[in-house]
DNA sequence: TACCAGGTAAAAA
DNA sequence: TTTTTACATGGT
């Protein structure tokens, strides 16, 4: 009967054995300025994301194998070190970094763009180096979106966690993301009991099986413009102009995109420009107009600028 | 205890 | 066509 597959130990022990190979090692010039720990707080300040001490560690899956990938920096504003164990290779680890902390981002023009500006001058030299920090893949950026539509981020937070723990995998110490093809089977009881309503269960099955299937093929979108991606995700259920633009921002990493209608960001500019009444969406768009093309970018800076350096 | 929270699709008018 | 409603959980 051993000959017929592997057991849960057989399966744990070659886990292990993989977990602990020697795991291949690269660097990565990220495009500077970049402050590796200012961006793992900044999105610590939304809510906790994959990380250790002082490096981010995420669990991915590349082609079918999972990994855990350790990315550090020893020192604000130099070079950042990859690891990816069990190895996937050095072409997909560098890759995967440099998606992740969205390398390709040139900060610059933003800084000089912002520099003489009253607010945001200042909120962008205290958070020097900050750069938004990518989902793992597209997929798992847009159950994100589905899941906070209308929550707390609190709330969509705890859901998520126990869709990870119901439908991922344990790689390590971390949890890989489920997979498209893991939710795609997913039976909508299952899905709810995690705290979805049965509308966004319909929503993650429906896009995971798109995914899955090849249908939709996400990744390719990345070289689209921002409005080819917005008709494309609008035609999917679930996602409505909030969700498209919260994607296009997070996911795609477009510095330019504005969620105007999204409340949390409404009340926040709001404390910076209007004395802590929360805006109207077009009073958003006034509000950060001056930044374009880096309105989304701004946003984000005064978003974190608030959670951080602005308690309670 | 309510009410609101980083919306959306579908039902009702 | 436009307006109203149902929906999930967590924090205050």
């Amino acid at each position: 009967m051993a000959m017929t597959g592997m057991t849960a130990c057989h399966r744990a022990l070659r886990m292990k054995r993989q977990l602990d190979m020697p795991c291949q090692r690269v660097t990565v010039r990220a495009r500077e300025p970049f402050d590796l720990q200012l961006s793992l707080a900044g999105a610590d300040s939304f809510f906790p994301i994959q990380r250790s001490a002082k490096a981010l560690e995420m669990a991915i899956d590349v082609d079918g194998t999972s990994a855990v990938i350790t990315i550090r920096q020893l020192r604000a504003h130099s070079s950042i070190h990859a690891t990816a164990t069990p190895d996937i290779g050095r072409l997909l680890l560098r890759r995967t970094t440099k998606w992740l902390v969205s390398s390709d981002l040139d900060l610059g023009p933003f800084y000089r763009l912002v520099s003489g500006h009253p607010v945001m001058g200042p909120v962008a030299s205290s958070l020097k180096g900050l750069k938004p920090l990518r989902p793992a893949t597209l997929f798992e950026m847009a159950v994100i979106a589905i899941t906070e539509q209308q929550l707390s981020l609190a709330a969509a937070f705890h859901i998520r966690g126990r869709l990870v723990r119901r439908f991922g995998k344990p790689i390590g110490p971390q949890w890989r993301f489920p997979l498209p093809d893991e939710l795609a089977r997913a039976s909508l009881r299952a899905l709810t009991s995690c705290g979805l309503s049965r509308r966004k269960a319909e929503y993650i099955r429906e896009l995971a099986a798109r995914v899955g299937d090849g249908s939709l093929d996400l990744d390719a979108l990345t070289r689209q413009s921002d409005s080819q991606i917005r008709e494309q995700l609008l035609a999917l259920r679930g996602f409505g102009d909030w969700s498209v633009k919260y994607i296009l921002s997070r996911g795609f990493g477009r510095p330019d995109v504005l969620p105007s209608e999204d409340v949390g960001l409404r009340r926040v500019i709001g404390h910076y420009v209007a004395r802590g009444r929360t805006l109207s969406p077009s009073q958003m768009d006034r509000a950060l107009a001056a930044f374009k093309p880096f309105r989304g970018l701004a946003a984000y800076y005064l978003a974190v600028h608030w959670r951080l350096r602005c308690p309670k």
